[in-house]
DNA sequence: TTAATTACTTTTAAATTAAAAGTAAAAATG
DNA sequence: CATTTTTACTTTTAATTTAAAAGTAATTAA
């Protein structure tokens, strides 16, 4: 895997691996909505195209962002989880969350609520401890 | 102009306007690197074409996420600023940053180290507080 | 033992991105 | 004051990416 680079800044090269309509996406899907299994992403709200998630998988695999394991018990699903170096994406998100909330609002007519908002934006890092802390709580069965 | 969202999903509607490879390096130009007019941007080490500067600067100003003003002793020169929609972008530059140093370095050989990221880390609010202060006193000037 | 499910891949079409060249107005230069 | 250069784009065409649909193969359920 040869990711290539668009110059030295880290910012943008943070946005060469994240920066497109899918991968943050995917992330997200994985990190607060258990999306587990390549059926679990297709039918999701965001209906992704299966070739295309077929590649973006592949490519979070090989940036270790997520890992792709088989239970014992059946071979037919696999199962995707996040690493460190994805659930690391959480703040990246969280911040995502609230500026959504606070400027897209008002364009995007159907937006759902968040209860949640209010205690993200006064605690931060306290929410995205807990976050974190549910997904691996959620995702030991599976390691 | 009539954006399209996939679902009422906060983090993937705001992926549906920063989700891509150029929209947040704009942003990042602008608030870190000084970047004010299409000439600033295209000189950059990131190399955008002209047609896709223009287009995302297009994009940007219908969201009000930048505005084009002209000073009055150049009609030349079109000057493109930060909003506050824009400004509030700055954590998740921030986040991206960070994400960057700890997780994209070891992929980037290239990168450049950042002197102000262990600052960045370990008082984030103030840093934050520091780059919107910063972007303001310097384009105070053009408005 | 057959049908259904899961996880893809392949094919083809549509849309987006990119590179290059071109244009027009403003500003600088001789 | 005329010419050149600069700035900010637009247009054209090519390449790449994304998307939709259909197809395949292994596994599990009926």
């Amino acid at each position: 895997m040869d990711y290539k680079f668009r110059c030295n800044c880290p910012i943008t090269s943070a946005l060469d691996i994240l920066g497109d309509k899918w991968i943050l996406v995917i992330i997200k899907q994985m990190l607060i909505e258990d999306k587990k299994t390549f059926k679990d992403f297709i039918e999701s709200d965001e209906s992704i195209a299966a070739s295309i998630l077929a590649s973006k998988l592949k490519c979070l695999e090989e940036l270790e962002i997520i890992t792709k394991t088989q239970l014992p018990d059946n071979k037919k699903s696999n199962i995707y989880l996040l690493t460190e170096k994805g659930l690391a994406l959480t703040p990246i998100i969280v911040e995502l969350s609230i500026w959504s909330d606070e400027n897209v609002r008002e364009l995007n007519s159907i937006m759902r609520e968040s209860p949640e908002i209010a205690i993200m934006k006064s605690d931060k890092n306290t929410f995205i401890q807990m976050i974190k802390d549910n997904y691996k709580t959620k995702t030991a069965i599976f390691s």
